[in-house]
DNA sequence: CACAACAGTTGTGTGCTAACAATGGTTATG
DNA sequence: CATAACCATTGTTAGCACACAACTGTTGTG
């Protein structure tokens, strides 16, 4: 926390904060494209590489179970979501995707992986370096 | 909107958005450091170059009138801000950061601008290209 | 089979982020 | 000087993002 970064870190950090944030906020971008608010699109983007159990979901989330549950249930009523009892464990419950949860998800994820028009002021040699090397810097976890 | 960006900056923006949204949310660590919500630090943000009129500060801010009159009575009674009537015009208020004000904004301002730990994975030189690139790609406006 | 551990839900409550309509006081304009 | 335009406030309403306690039903364990 106190690593004391050269003065290019802060330019550097400082261009990307307004490169990524800058579009009038990605988050109300994506509620407005979507209609389902950031955090409920979060729950449905976890739920794109298969189903999951509701503690499951809530643990990669970072939310505590009773948030999880009002978030599907929601999510459900707007028929993005199904419920399924787990076939192993009658307790548990596999929330799924639907086809139009699904069809949620992907227009979030090409909100969200859609470059900052700013890039476009650099040449195709130049983001290419940028490339490499922010990729080198994010070794990291996910959102 | 339709700029067709190499695949380059398409990787380069996800590493953007690992490195700046990666820290548990930096709203949240803001808001835990100084107290005050991050909207509201915000409109204290806004006051660091001198005091605003009430509808200077709704409309740089993207607020309606009444909503910043909430934050800026709650800010007030934090002693964050002071309100005096305009010499000039007996409508309009004058909203001005106390000492303490001040001292939130400066927090939160250090807090957003630590650099993302990652960065440190990076030589002087790499972070001064990036620097470099960087901020040719962003000339913009602000927050 | 009693009982602890676990999965999920319900219920309650809080704070934040707004939007909109209506109102009162102040300044500019015809 | 009447009246429109403007500044800010009050009041109302609503959705969202959580947290915590208490409860039901299910599974595993001694």
């Amino acid at each position: 926390m106190t690593e004391s970064f050269p003065a290019d870190a802060y330019r550097a950090h400082a261009a990307m904060q307004k490169l990524v944030l800058n579009q009038r906020d990605v988050r109300t971008a994506v509620a407005e494209a979507t209609g389902v608010s950031f955090t409920r699109v979060r729950a449905l983007r976890r739920l794109v590489d298969g189903p999951l159990r509701m503690s499951e979901l809530a643990a990669r989330l970072g939310w505590d179970k009773p948030y999880t549950t009002i978030v599907i249930d929601d999510l459900e009523q707007r028929g993005l979501v199904t419920r399924t009892v787990a076939p192993d464990d009658r307790r548990a419950k596999l929330v799924e995707l639907t086809g139009q949860g699904r069809a949620v998800a992907i227009t979030a994820i090409q909100i969200l992986s859609e470059p900052a028009p700013g890039l476009a002021r650099l040449s195709e040699d130049e983001i290419a370096v940028v490339a490499e090397l922010l990729e080198k810097a994010a070794a990291d976890e996910d959102d």
